[in-house]
DNA sequence: GACCTCCTTAAACGCCGTTCAATACCCTTG
DNA sequence: CAAGGGTATTGAACGGCGTTTAAGGAGGTC
């Protein structure tokens, strides 16, 4: 039997009176890149919120990178899914929706997933979770990671596609009052249907445009992996009736 | 008659003996890109591969995200669609994997997407050459765009994916030997279904695997299309027979 | 040769990520 | 309660960054 004062017997040290620990550091650094992107977050800026110098947070954190990766995997921990959702389809569409979500609220997240591997809890936690759809969706063996595989690229694909979108007509807003309106013209000249999809899409509120181009994808990709599913012959149980997912 | 020295009248004047122009600054601000990534790009650098100092280079480019602006419409030109490909799936599947095949030989441009509005001519061309595939393929108004998009956004979210995890494969085999062996374990204890698929995974071939999952979402994408495709019922010409795209 | 415009230089500014010796803090030990 | 030691923070420094600006050189035109 070990002595008293072996480390198995002694409880954990009581954490000291610190003014900082990571979850305090990383908050700051997403709340600094929610307001303004990568821009806004130097680590003496994240250190000044706290009120303290930048190389304190190095005791924390091995490098700014290290801090990105954090800041990332604390965001991806906001995508929920619904786990009482039986129905397969409105389940890997609600997973879907809480990813494009979160994307949308933290623009920022964006960039660091085409930038970096994404080792932490939550991202685990969260590919378990589509798994784990798929799964009862009937999906197996590689087909499994094929068929969240679909879904996952497309909220990706998709928030990169309408973000750009926005930023477009952000710029146009302010910059474009007839330099570019002449640039616009000439650029789009030569090529008609892009001309005419500009025009048609002039008047349309961005935003709902968006959610619907979102689900109708969503729609489409779900009806192409429901002809794909495993027993999609024999087992009806838990089927949405029609293609519409919302 | 306007007077012998109207503008109009006199030649273009000769380009200037000059030492740079946009075109050789894209294309070397492109080759550290595809080098080294962000971190390889500075002003600096570019400017002494040319042979010049920093400061020269606003004589041409107002900042540098500018210069990423150009380089990144520059990659997207590399995109190409065979305009005699009549089959309307082997075109869209045409045009997705040239897509991809840019995106993997500069990783960059990824991370440029997601932080750019992209507004150059090839990035128009690129539009056109896409909406010109769909609306063979029957598609018009609004689910014109709607079907080209939910294809380039299957494109995006694809190739994110696979950097991402290659990246992260990358890391293991420099990092792994024992240490994050352990955390890996660890982490992914509580998630049945992911430590499964990554112990199937273990030992495919990663580049091919990725393709064969590319051509698999394809396929499930462009089965949901076709199930919309305004005249599917009636018009049969042009269409390949099975899913398989490839 | 004088002039003017075009292009390039060199230096500087302020900010950045990161490192490191010095130091203060607080808990444990004697 | 004094001493000691690991813990946590400071402040200064380094080199590199994007960008600005005054000064100057290099071509073409008169």
């Amino acid at each position: 039997m070990p002595s008293s004062d072996s480390v198995w017997l002694r409880p954990d040290r009581p954490p000291r009176d610190r003014r900082l620990d990571r979850e305090r550091i990383v908050g700051v650094a997403v709340a600094l890149l929610d307001a303004g992107g990568h821009r806004e977050l130097s680590m003496r800026r994240v250190a000044d919120a706290l009120g303290v110098t930048a190389g304190s947070l190095y005791w924390y954190v091995r490098t700014k990178d290290e801090l990105l990766e954090l800041a990332l995997d604390h965001v991806l921990g906001e995508i929920a899914a619904d786990p009482d959702e039986t129905d397969w389809r409105l389940a890997a569409a609600g997973l879907a929706r809480s990813h494009r979500a979160m994307l949308l609220r933290h623009r920022w997240a964006l960039s660091e997933l085409t930038v970096r591997p994404n080792l932490g809890p939550n991202a685990f936690a969260l590919a378990e979770a589509g798994l784990r759809v798929m799964s009862r969706a009937g999906f197996a063996g590689d087909g499994l990671d094929a068929a969240l595989a679909v879904v996952n690229d497309h909220v990706v694909g998709a928030v990169v596609a309408e973000l750009a979108w926005r930023d477009a007509l952000r710029d146009a807003g302010t910059n474009w009052t007839e330099t570019v309106g002449e640039y616009l013209r000439e650029a789009v000249g030569g090529h008609p249907l892009l001309a005419s999809r500009m025009a048609a899409s002039g008047d349309a509120d961005a935003e709902r445009e968006s959610e619907r181009r979102f689900a109708f994808a969503l729609d489409v990709l779900l009806d192409g992996l429901a002809a794909r599913r495993p027993q999609s012959d024999d087992d009806m149980s838990g089927e949405s009736g029609g293609r519409r997912v919302r």
